[in-house]
DNA sequence: GCCAACGTTGGC
DNA sequence: GCCAACGTTGGC
C-alpha cells in the first residue's frame, strides 16, 4: 500500500467533479511527463491512497482523498487530434502515455500550501520543495497519516 | 503577469 | 553526448 499526491487543475477536474463522476471515478488524463507516467505505469497499485491536490488556481492545496482504481492503460487523449494533450509522436501500437483511474473518496477542507509548511512532519514533502513541478509525487505513510488524521481530521 | 525551476529539443 | 535555447509549470 502506497500513497501519492496527484495534482489536478480544478478548472478541468476538481474534487467535486470527481465525486460526482460515474462511479466517483475519473481517468487521470493529460500527464505528459515521464517521471509522473512511470509512477502510474510501474508503481501504483489498486487501492493506493491519493491526496487530491488542486493546482494552478486561486487556492492551491489538498482538496480531497481518493484512491487508485485501475491498473495502467493507454491515455486515450494522446491519439485524439482535437485534444490539447494530443501527441502526434505516440505510436498506437506502443503508446507513450499511460494513466490510471482515480476514485474519489471524500472532500476535505482545503489544506493550503502554507498550512502544509507549518508542520515539521511534512517538511520532506516533494510538493513543498522550491520549483517542484512534478504532477504526481509519492507521499510517505507518515505524511499521509498526519495529513489525513491531523490536518483533514477524517478517516479515509 | 512575473519569473524561478526544470524538462525537452535539436544543432553540432 | 553536450549544452544553449526554448517551452511549461505553477505559486505568488
Amino acid at each position: 500500500m502506497r500513497y501519492w499526491l496527484m495534482k489536478s487543475e480544478p478548472d478541468e477536474t476538481s474534487i467535486d467533479d470527481a465525486l460526482t463522476a460515474e462511479g466517483r471515478t475519473v481517468a487521470w488524463t493529460g500527464v505528459r511527463n515521464y517521471q509522473a507516467r512511470n509512477f502510474m505505469r510501474d508503481e501504483m497499485r489498486i487501492g493506493d491512497g491519493v491526496l487530491f491536490y488542486h493546482s494552478s488556481c486561486p487556492e492551491p492545496g489538498i482538496a480531497g482523498l481518493a484512491e487508485v482504481a485501475s491498473t495502467p492503460y493507454p491515455d486515450p487523449t494522446q491519439f485524439d487530434r482535437k485534444n490539447p494533450y494530443y501527441d502526434p509522436a505516440s505510436d498506437p501500437a506502443n503508446p507513450r502515455w499511460l494513466l490510471v483511474d482515480v476514485k474519489a473518496r471524500l472532500k476535505t477542507r482545503l489544506i493550503s500550501l502554507a498550512q502544509l509548511r507549518e508542520h515539521a512532519e511534512l517538511a520532506g514533502m516533494i510538493i513543498l520543495r522550491r520549483g517542484n513541478r512534478l504532477s504526481i509525487t509519492p507521499v510517505t505513510p507518515i505524511e499521509w497519516h498526519f495529513i489525513v488524521k491531523t490536518l483533514a481530521d477524517c478517516t479515509p
